[in-house]
RNA sequence: GUCCCCAUCGUCUAGUCAGGCCCAGGACGCCGGCCUUUCAAGCCGGUAACGCGGGUUCGAAUCCCGCUGGGGACGCCA
């Protein structure tokens, strides 16, 4: 049996870190083995699903130097890789089970599970699935479903006994089956949940060895019994441990910069970025620092991952860098990197219509355009954030509204950007002149910039969102406590928005 | 709160499975020095850890138990 593994991100955002980090054991160990590695992209949630994320994500993966054997873009046997377009064969199997009965039509409603929760809250510290449609009959059931009353399907899940999850690393882990939900396996919009969705599409693809994060383990009691239910072979399971933020909570784009976009946009070279995520829970037997893709591969053994969760440390992903830098490129290609890098014009010719209209010499670019190239640097002195009109305390409280768009805007883009930080000037009674000063500095350095909502889209949400917290540390931070005090009035302007893109999603 | 996972320098880690070679090695960072027209880079040196308490053993970072600490999961998100 050939040895197939996978990744399977969900297309609801930035490229992630994370997603390279398992991708790349994924790949290093189907490659150890001759095996062959597949991308699948979940894209399940209608709602976050974008085919711009999924384009992205794919396209940070092979900037990386990592490829798929089967994939949305490349086919394969399977096809398609694309569960939104797999929704028959979920349904189908999902009628298997309820045939079976291993699973239920549930009509409850959003409100009564609500109450629920919140009952079992207060009186125990079990929450789940009460049962309560579990024992209606087929003749009930099917009069729900005539009455056009909407309904998920929820799978059985044994009341006593316990789940043995064998792990590769970990070896048996058990889990009273008392702890597992009845699993919503159909949202009522039909489409499936992750759990169906991944094992229905693990078992048809040959998946032979699940390498996903550690945040899976406690849902795979519910993964092995869909397994067991459908009479099929389960994959070997391996949960890695998670990146993390410095304050060891799991690697989150709050704390830190998760965006591969980001680390590209900084200078990373890509085979700098992936040696460092090999070096997460991972050594080489002779504990190098440095090594390829193909030398990871050649020493890729399961047993060196080590389990504590290592912090992402960006100060030695750059020494790392700088090392692929320095001792890995000739001359010329240096010259190439850089110029695949930036001078290119792919990230030229948006940058183009922001400066040809303001320059009278081709060497005013510099000073004008500096920004685009200089990652995140050292913001101008405190006092140069001030204006006439908006200064002091009051600066720090523009930015820390940027900064909280910079979290909740749906898409970085230069209208949504425009209309949030318009719509915050007039909610805090500034003209917008006084009001984007500080985001000036903050973003470009100076005052005398490209123009600001555009300049912000180019260099991505993440350098942006750097760049306004370094600025907002260089001005003294913001406490907590000064956090809380300000942030009702930002939701206040913005909770009820017109623009669903600027809603506040907590 | 409940369940589960984890535990070596501030951080990434080697050593743990097959106990002695470990009064714990390497790397980042930090500090000092050398080199040098600056700054880097490079070189040399320093700083700093087996979470705690019990066992088992002639011997424990390594095995067992407890505690503590950290993390994750408890969604019609993945």
């Amino acid at each position: 049996m050939t040895v197939r593994t996978r990744i399977a991100p969900s297309p609801t955002g930035d490229p992630h870190v994370g997603t390279a980090y398992v991708a790349l054991f994924n790949y290093c160990f189907a490659k150890k083995n001759g095996g062959q590695f597949l991308l699948r992209i979940e894209d399940t949630d209608q709602t976050r699903s974008t085919r711009e994320s999924e384009a992205a994500i794919l396209r940070s993966l092979r900037w990386l130097g990592l490829s798929w054997d089967e994939g949305p873009d490349v086919g394969g046997p399977h096809a398609s890789y694309r569960q939104s377009e797999r929704t028959a064969i979920y349904k189908e199997h999902c009628e298997r089970l309820i045939e079976a009965g291993h699973a239920f039509r549930c009509f409850c409603t959003a409100e009564r599970l609500a109450e629920l929760r919140k009952v079992q809250l207060a009186n125990s510290p079990i929450t789940g699935y009460d049962g309560l449609c579990r024992g209606l009959s087929p003749a009930e059931a099917q009069k729900k479903i005539d009455a056009g009353q909407p309904f998920v399907v929820r799978m059985n899940v044994p009341r006593e006994g316990v789940c043995v999850i064998p792990d590769l690393l970990r070896g048996p882990i058990e889990i009273d089956w008392r702890n597992v939900d009845m699993q919503v396996l159909l949202k009522s919009d039909g489409m499936p949940t992750y759990h169906l969705a991944n094992v229905v599409d693990d078992h048809l693809m040959r998946i032979t060895h699940v390498l996903r994060g550690e945040e899976w383990i406690s849902s795979a009691p519910k993964h092995l019994l869909l397994y067991r239910y459908f009479g099929w072979e389960a994959p070997q399971l391996c949960h890695l441990p998670l990146l993390r933020n410095p304050d060891k909570s799991k690697l989150s784009k709050r704390k830190n910069p998760t965006s591969i976009l980001y680390y590209e946009r900084m200078g990373f070279l890509p085979e700098a970025l992936l040696n460092y995520l090999g070096r997460m829970a991972w050594s080489m037997p002779d504990n190098a620092e440095k090594f390829t893709l193909d030398q990871m591969i050649e020493h890729f053994d399961l047993q060196r991952i080590s389990l504590g969760g290592p912090v992402f440390d960006v100060e030695k992903l750059s020494w790392l860098n700088g090392r692929w830098i320095r001792e890995d490129l000739t001359p010329d290609q240096f010259a190439d990197r850089v110029a695949q890098w930036a001078l290119n014009r792919e990230f030229l010719m948006p940058v183009v219509p922001l400066v040809q209209g303001r320059i009278e010499r081709l060497s005013d670019l510099g000073p004008l355009t500096g920004h685009f190239f200089a990652g995140v640097p050292n913001p101008p002195p405190p006092a140069d954030f001030d204006g006439k009109k908006l200064a002091g305390d009051d600066v720090r409280k523009v930015l820390m509204w940027g900064l909280w768009h910079a979290d909740a805007l749906k898409a970085w883009k230069a209208d949504l950007l425009s209309e949030a930080l318009r719509t915050s000037a007039d909610k805090l009674g500034y003209k917008l002149r006084d009001f984007l000063r500080p985001f000036f500095m903050a973003i470009a350095g100076t005052p005398v910039a490209t123009p600001l909502f555009e300049t912000m889209e180019i260099l991505g949400r993440d350098i942006s969102r750097a760049r306004l917290r370094k600025a907002l540390e260089s001005l003294g931070g913001v406490s907590q406590k000064q956090e809380k005090e300000w942030r009702p009035e930002f939701e206040a302007a913005f909770r009820a928005s017109a623009a669903e893109a600027l809603e506040i999603t907590e």
